[in-house]
DNA sequence: GCGTTTTGTGACGATCCGAGTCAACTACCG
DNA sequence: CGGTAGTTGACTCGGATCGTCACAAAACGC
């Protein structure tokens, strides 16, 4: 990948972090030269020259460049280690201030929080893995996880591995179904206590070709909460989980189903728990293959 | 409801942080209440509620809320320490990427730096005290700091502080000229070697009343390097500096004689040092006004 | 069961900001 | 003195966002 420069690449990076596109073209312009007049500005960032200026004039307020008012004017872009320091320093300040008057002005509501008594859904990798972590720290007796590993995302982040494995420590019962041979491995190598069976879910990835989604992980804890989250190849957003931490509803009696196919060679009695749940038929069938 | 001026300062970092108004303000609600839903949301955040649909959808990609696929739908913010860990982590990982693909294109000049010679300006009071601890740095016999202190602004931070005394440990020679009381105290206690003068440099500060800039720092290291920056207290940008690390231009005579009304009772023979060459007028008497 | 209210989806116009172009003004050079 | 290059400001255009509306679907009350 390093055949062309992607130089859009920081430019991109830099418009995420506010820069207007001139200003963020002008200043990656300025990083490859050591200095630079309008007009070289003009040719090397594919800006219009007559607007060089004011994006300049920007990035110089912003502290970014250094300007030399002779004629014709002379920019020079502040070190690259320097201009990443500061927008850093800059950003932290937002987040302390973000976090301060956000507890600030918290307190509104009066209603008390009746926790946990539906199905909610998360979307983003991280937000997902932090849910995902919430759970296995909650987990008093079981878990089951099933993963869609040997793929690019990584869904088993250190901090959900080291819960895992103290939630071993501390006890729990930990199944894990890979579906990969690597994830398998890893998994097994990082929570010795594991039990892992590699379980007949083939069928948890796509069953029909055309389907652009695929199940990321299913994790269950404690026979009561439930994650699962699929991954949208499609150009929107990645990974979205439904999942919920009360016991009893739909999601949980489905969940206990498909890991039923794995588990009853493990707890067999399990099986039966739920099976007169399933019998009379839930409203959720939904993609119950014929 | 009640409106607290307040909470429009999260909205205002959120922004800043890339989200949309609409995005922002459903958030904050949000983080007000412990679930609510479109309609409340709509009333809390001041966002119609039609639109509130759109924006706790972005919000949900963005992994900071929750959504409850009932009916109606249910929302919720993840915690704010959640929240803002989970932005910053985001942000953390730009800037690596920016540092990578910014040194990854750096190199297409192929001019040789003429590193300093001539006047530059600089933008943000960050980047300034960045220069000037460059400066501090650099110093091989002398610094001549004259400080327009007592206000809101910290022009001395402590790095700054840190790296005078380091100068005069290595043997510099440093005088600092104290406009207020408050600065004067605060050099003399962190840069013991220091030599302090209550300069005749009043007229410094804003000499008419109307004009809305006053000068910040004067900063003047070896004779040869100078940094001016003075403060606008208009809406626009605050701090600006001009600078030059390089001897025998305008900037640099200027320096000199501005200082040397302070300055010449500790040494009374270098005022007569550039006084000849003022006299003659550089070449390089860019930016001549008047 | 039926009508009303609330909820969710989509579309539409208004508005704002940035992108891009142009022309005029100024400073430098021959 | 005229030509060239540099610099600034004003202008148009287009896309994104804001704000409103209309309508279908679902829930609720009688």
């Amino acid at each position: 990948m390093s055949k062309e420069p992607n130089q859009s690449e920081p430019i991109e990076i830099l418009r995420e972090l506010g820069l207007k596109e001139y200003e963020a073209r002008s200043f990656v312009a300025l990083t490859r030269v050591p200095q630079g007049s309008a007009k070289e500005i003009s040719e090397i960032a594919a800006v219009p020259r007559t607007r060089v200026y004011d994006a300049v004039d920007q990035l110089q307020s912003y502290g970014l460049v250094d300007v030399q008012h002779s004629t014709p004017q002379r920019f020079r872009a502040i070190p690259v280690e320097e201009a990443v320091a500061l927008l850093r320093r800059e950003f932290d300040d937002r987040f302390d201030s973000l976090r301060e008057s956000l507890e600030a002005v918290e307190p509104v509501g009066d209603e008390a929080l009746e926790s946990g008594a539906n199905v909610w859904t998360t979307g983003g990798e991280e937000a997902i893995t932090s849910r995902a972590t919430q759970f296995v720290d909650s987990a008093e007796e079981e878990i089951v996880l099933v993963l869609d590993g040997g793929d690019d995302t990584e869904l088993t982040p250190e901090r959900l591995l080291d819960q895992l494995r103290a939630a071993t420590d501390r006890g729990v019962t930990v199944y894990v179904g890979a579906l990969s041979e690597g994830t398998y491995e890893e998994v097994r190598a990082r929570v010795p206590g594991v039990e892992v069976f590699e379980s007949e879910l083939e069928w948890l990835q796509p069953q029909t070709e055309k389907e652009s989604e695929r199940i990321g992980r299913l994790l269950l804890v404690d026979r009561g909460k439930v994650l699962l989250s699929s991954i949208s190849s499609g150009s929107s957003n990645g990974e979205t989980a439904i999942w919920s931490d009360s016991v009893g509803n739909g999601l949980t009696i489905i969940g206990r189903r498909l890991l039923a196919a794995g588990l009853d060679r493990e707890a067999e009695n399990l099986d039966n728990a739920e099976r007169g749940a399933g019998s009379h038929g839930e409203t959720e069938g939904e993609n119950r293959d014929g």
